[in-house]
DNA sequence: CCCCCTATTGACGTTAACGTAAACGTCAAC
DNA sequence: GTTGACGTTTACGTTAACGTCAATAGGGGG
């Protein structure tokens, strides 16, 4: 029911909406991503291939490859299967999250070391103004060690 | 002040305690990343090594280029710089974080969706058991469309 | 009719991040 | 002394995700 849900596009203007370009697109057909309706050899993008392609961007954002992309694309096609199967794609969602959930971490991790060094930097100027300063080491702004057993 | 702050590692050694191979160390070494100290011409690793190697590895985790990594290890080795110079420093640390923080985002929204859609699952082996049904669309997991506007 | 714009398929080129193989040195063990 | 595990450098191979180019076709304007 939402506005121009039955809109249609061309490969270039859901290209030029999206920031990429139409070879990609075509290339995303290849890989089996998307499925776009032909009107002889032209292809003709709807709605839920614009919703398909802003899936598979965003998960290309959070690093998953092309493949990647398709499985869990797939996961959602696998409705009419059987219980098993469900179970089992129910599953590979769980772990998908669970790596999604480590990469955060690490994101966080990331950004809390960034803005530690950035007030490190901050404390470098302060000291050049009033000639004192910290030891040099303190640039360091390594902390966590792996295998720190 | 560590235990075995100057324990030294041959290449497979640091290779094995991190899960990569010792092609993987010279690599990151010919990129300019990690520089070892050499006896003759075999390398010694030390726990700033260590250290290094697991920033790398981390800004591989969350997306980022060697050369990128390169880029922010060289932020770091910036501290004997001008002020202005680390006033770009700290600009350029800023920029990664609010690149950090998007793809946050985008994992958050990735990681709802899927497990709304395990919620989607969970609900259609409910009701293959008690042989009442949801409409078929109600699969589709997609809600967002990007070009909103 | 010709030009321009957009579309198609097909095929080769490119970059990043290593893998893999070749050819060689070194040192301890058997 | 030679075998084997480790190290070195040099160099070509590989995969993913497109870029780029060629050759072709349809449709509207002047």
């Amino acid at each position: 029911m939402s506005t121009r849900a039955n809109a249609i596009y061309s490969i270039k203007e859901l290209a030029c909406d999206f920031g990429i370009t139409p070879r990609t697109l075509r290339h995303y057909e290849d890989q089996g991503l998307i499925n776009p309706e032909r009107q002889g050899q032209n292809r003709i993008y709807h709605a839920k291939d614009r919703v398909r392609l802003a899936w598979i961007l965003r998960g290309k954002r959070v690093g998953f490859s092309l493949q990647e992309i398709g499985e869990m694309l797939d996961l959602y096609d696998l409705g009419d299967g059987r219980e098993t199967q469900r179970s089992v794609t129910a599953d590979k969602c769980r772990d998908r999250i669970h790596a999604l959930e480590a990469q955060r971490d690490d994101i966080n991790a990331t950004i809390d070391e960034l803005q530690e060094f950035i007030g490190l930097i901050a404390n470098l100027v302060r000291c050049e103004k009033t000639g004192r300063w910290l030891r040099r080491d303190t640039l360091e702004p390594f902390h966590e060690y792996a295998h720190s057993g």
